[in-house]
RNA sequence: UGCCUCGUGGUGUAACGGUAGCACGACAGAUUCUGACUCUGUUUGUUAAGGUUCGAAUCCUUACGAGGCAGCCA
C-alpha cells in the first residue's frame, strides 16, 4: 500500500502563521531546517523537520534547507552529506534552496563593519576569561570592558586586522554594544566574531575570522526571506537579540523567531553530545547502530519513515517541555509495517519437529497468503515436509491453563499447512527436548478445520527444516533500561541496557526469505517485523533486524 | 534569589468565554488459520486560592510546581 496522506494536525505555529496571511504580514509562507553539520540527524530533528517542511508544504510555501557551518572546528563534509540523505528518507524536498550561512559570510562581515561604524560593536581585547567574569551573574549586572568606548575608527582597524590574520586564536573578538546590566543575559554585548584559524568545509583557508550563532542567523533568515523562523526553546532568551540585529541592521526583510519544545523520548538521550559519545567510546556500532535514535539508526532498524512522520503527527508541536513514551513510536510503526509488511514463517529457536505418518519423501508446496487482509499482495508457496522446525517456546511439556500451543498429546494448527499433534518428546542426556514427533491429519490441509467439525484454539508457525534457510537474526531492545537516562545521579552511560541486542545465529526461515533485498521489510508470524540488514547481510548468509515486536497479549498474561 | 517560558487523565494532545474530546497505555470482553490486526466497553484529568462574568481549562491577580539562560557552541 502507498503512503496515506499524513494526518492534519494544527499547533501554536500554524495558528500564527493563519493569522499573518490573514493580517497581509506575509503573503506566502517560507520556513528553513537549519542543521549544524557536526552529527547525524535524530528523531528529535525529524520532528523540526515535518514541522518546517510540513508546514511549506501544507502552505504551498518553501522550506530551505541551510546548513549552520559557522564553527568549522566541528563541522565535516560527511554530516552535510548524511544530512541530506537523512532529510530525503523522510520524504521531504528543499528542491533549489539549499543553502549554507558560510555563503553569507561577505555579507555578514559587511554588516559587522557597519554596526562598528554606526558604535554599535567594537573589538574586545580582554580574553575569554575575563569576558566571563565581567558579564556579571544572573542577578549582578555586567561591567563594561574598557575597550568598550574605543574610537570606530580603532575598532574597524583592528577587525580588518583580524580578518586579515593578524591574531591568534583568542586575541581579540568582535562585540555587539548594548547594555552590559540587561538582565536578559544574552544582551550583555554578547561576541559577534571571533578568530579561528581553522579549515572551513567549505571556504577552506579563506577566513580566520567566523561570525557566532546568534549574530549569523537571524541575518541568514533575513537574506533568504524567510518568514517563520522556528527554532526550539532554549533559545527562547535569545530572541530580542535575534530581533535587536534585525532592528539595527538594513536586511531585506523581517523574519520572526518562533520557539517549540524539542523532542523528549522515555528511554533515550537526543543530545548530539551524547550520541557522539555513544559511537566514539564504542557503546554501539556506529551512527547507524539500529539501537540509535538517530534517522540513520532507525532507517537501518527498519522504521518506515512514513511511521517517523505519522508519529511527529500525533505527538503534535507545544512549548510544553513533555516526554514521549517510547511505545507511542512503536505504535506508529507497528501501525505501518502491519499494512505493508509481507508475511513470512521464521522460526528464531528452532526445535526438530517430525511428522511420524507423513511419507518420507513427500513435500507439499503450501499455498500461503502473503497479507491476512490484502489479497491483493498475493500468496506464495512455502515447502511442507516430514522434517520441520517450530518455535522452542511455541511447545511446553507441562503446559499452564490457557496455554493454546504445542503439548504432549495437544493438537494445534500448524499455519496454513495440516493439523499436527504432539505424540511423543524426546530429550538428550540433559533432559533438553531435542524433538518432537507428531502426526498430522490429512483432511486439515492448508490449514483447514477437518469434516469432523473438530478445532484447534492455537496455530503455530513452522518452518521445513530440508528446505530453510539459516541465518543470523539480531534482537534490539532500548538502549537504556532507564526512563530518562539523564536523570539522577552518575552518568548516563550507567543507565546503558546490557540486553540491548541479542544475536541469534542458526535460525531457521522459509526459503522465500532466502532473496529478500537489504532493507526489505517483513512481518515474521507471531515474532515481529524484521527487515534485512543494509550492511551486514550478504546472499546465503543473510542477517535481519527486528524493527518491533507484535503485541503479546499472552506473554503479558503470563507476568 | 534576575530575566524568559510552561502547568489539562498514567503519557501526550485538543477545546481560542458556552457539553472537557482524541490518541497511546491499562483493564474487561468479542472476533480470529498470527495469543497479531480489528471491534466493543470501562477507568482516570483542567496545580491551588481568589477575582471578572449569566457562564472560566480559557481572561486578571497571587501562590505553588517544572524548565531554560552566565561558550570566543549551536
Amino acid at each position: 500500500m502507498s503512503d496515506s496522506p499524513d494526518k492534519a494536525h494544527r499547533d501554536f505555529i500554524r495558528d500564527i502563521i493563519d493569522e499573518d496571511l490573514a493580517s497581509g504580514r506575509h503573503q506566502s509562507i517560507v520556513t528553513r531546517f537549519p542543521p549544524e553539520p557536526n552529527g547525524y540527524l535524530h528523531i528529535g530533528h525529524a520532528k523540526s523537520i515535518c514541522l518546517n517542511f510540513g508546514i511549506a508544504r501544507e502552505y504551498g510555501g518553501r522550506c530551505h534547507l541551510r546548513f549552520d557551518d559557522t564553527n568549522p572546528s566541528k563541522e565535516e563534509q560527511e554530516y552535510v552529506d548524511s544530512i541530506q540523505e537523512d532529510i530525503r528518507w523522510l520524504g521531504f524536498d528543499w528542491g533549489e534552496h539549499l543553502y549554507f550561512a558560510s555563503d553569507y559570510f561577505e555579507q555578514l562581515y559587511d554588516w559587522a563593519v557597519q554596526l562598528i561604524r554606526d558604535g554599535k560593536a567594537y573589538v574586545d581585547e580582554q580574553s575569554a576569561e575575563e569576558i566571563r567574569q565581567t558579564r556579571g551573574s544572573l542577578t549582578e549586572p555586567g561591567t563594561p570592558s574598557p575597550w568598550r568606548d574605543r574610537p570606530a575608527e580603532e575598532s574597524l582597524d583592528l577587525f580588518t586586522r583580524m580578518r586579515a590574520g593578524e591574531f591568534a586564536d583568542g586575541e581579540r573578538v568582535l562585540r555587539a554594544r548594548i547594555d552590559m546590566a540587561h538582565p536578559n543575559l544574552n544582551l550583555r554585548d554578547p561576541v559577534l566574531y571571533r578568530i579561528l584559524h581553522a579549515h572551513h568545509h567549505r571556504t577552506g583557508d579563506r577566513w580566520c575570522i567566523y561570525p557566532m550563532y546568534d549574530y549569523a542567523h537571524g541575518q541568514s533568515d533575513a537574506l533568504e526571506h524567510i518568514t517563520h523562523s522556528i527554532c526550539t526553546l532554549e533559545f527562547e532568551n535569545h530572541r530580542p537579540l535575534y530581533d535587536w540585529f534585525i532592528d539595527n541592521l538594513p536586511v531585506p526583510a523581517r523574519p520572526r523567531q518562533y520557539e517549540f519544545a524539542r523532542l523528549n523520548l522515555t528511554y533515550t538521550v537526543m543530545s548530539k553530545r551524547k550520541l557522539l559519545q555513544l559511537v566514539r567510546e564504542g557503546h554501539v556500532a556506529g551512527w547507524d547502530d539500529p539501537r540509535m535514535p538517530t534517522l540513520s539508526g532507525l532507517r537501518r532498524r527498519g522504521y518506515p519513515a512514513e511511521s517517523i512522520r505519522n508519529f511527529c503527527a500525533t505527538i503534535g508541536v507545544t512549548k510544553y517541555q513533555s516526554t514521549n513514551d517510547f511505545v507511542l513510536l512503536e505504535n506508529a510503526v507497528r501501525d505501518v509495517m502491519n499494512r505493508t509488511a509481507a508475511r513470512r514463517m521464521a522460526v528464531l529457536d528452532p526445535i526438530r519437529v517430525t511428522i511420524t505418518n507423513y511419507p518420507e519423501d513427500q513435500v507439499e508446496e503450501m499455498e500461503v497468503a502473503n497479507h491476512p487482509e490484502q489479497e491483493s499482495a498475493g500468496t506464495r508457496r512455502v515447502p511442507f515436509c516430514r522434517d520441520l522446525y517450530i518455535e522452542r517456546d511455541d511447545f511446553l511439556e507441562e503446559p499452564p491453563k490457557g496455554y493454546f500451543r504445542l503439548s504432549p498429546g495437544a493438537e494445534v494448527r500448524f499455519r496454513s499447512a495440516y493439523f499436527i499433534r504432539c505424540q511423543e518428546v524426546v530429550k538428550d542426556a540433559t533432559g533438553t527436548v531435542v524433538e518432537l514427533r507428531c502426526t498430522y491429519d490429512p483432511d486439515t490441509r492448508g490449514g483447514q478445520n477437518p469434516p469432523d467439525g473438530r478445532k484447534v484454539k492455537g496455530t503455530i508457525h513452522w518452518v521445513s527444516a530440508r528446505h530453510a534457510v539459516e541465518a543470523e537474526v539480531r534482537l534490539y531492545d532500548r538502549l537504556f533500561s532507564a526512563e530518562n537516562p539523564d536523570a539522577g545521579e552518575g552518568d548516563f552511560l550507567d543507565h546503558l541496557n546490557p540486553g540491548s541486542l541479542t544475536v541469534l545465529k542458526g535460525c531457521r526461515l522459509e526459503p522465500a526469505l532466502g532473496s529478500a533485498e537489504p532493507g526489505e521489510a517483513f512481518q515474521f508470524e507471531r515474532l515481529g517485523y524484521f527487515c534485512v540488514d543494509a550492511r551486514d547481510s550478504r546472499p546465503g548468509a543473510p542477517v535481519f533486524n527486528r524493527t518491533v515486536g507484535l503485541r503479546d497479549s499472552w506473554a503479558k498474561a503470563q507476568k
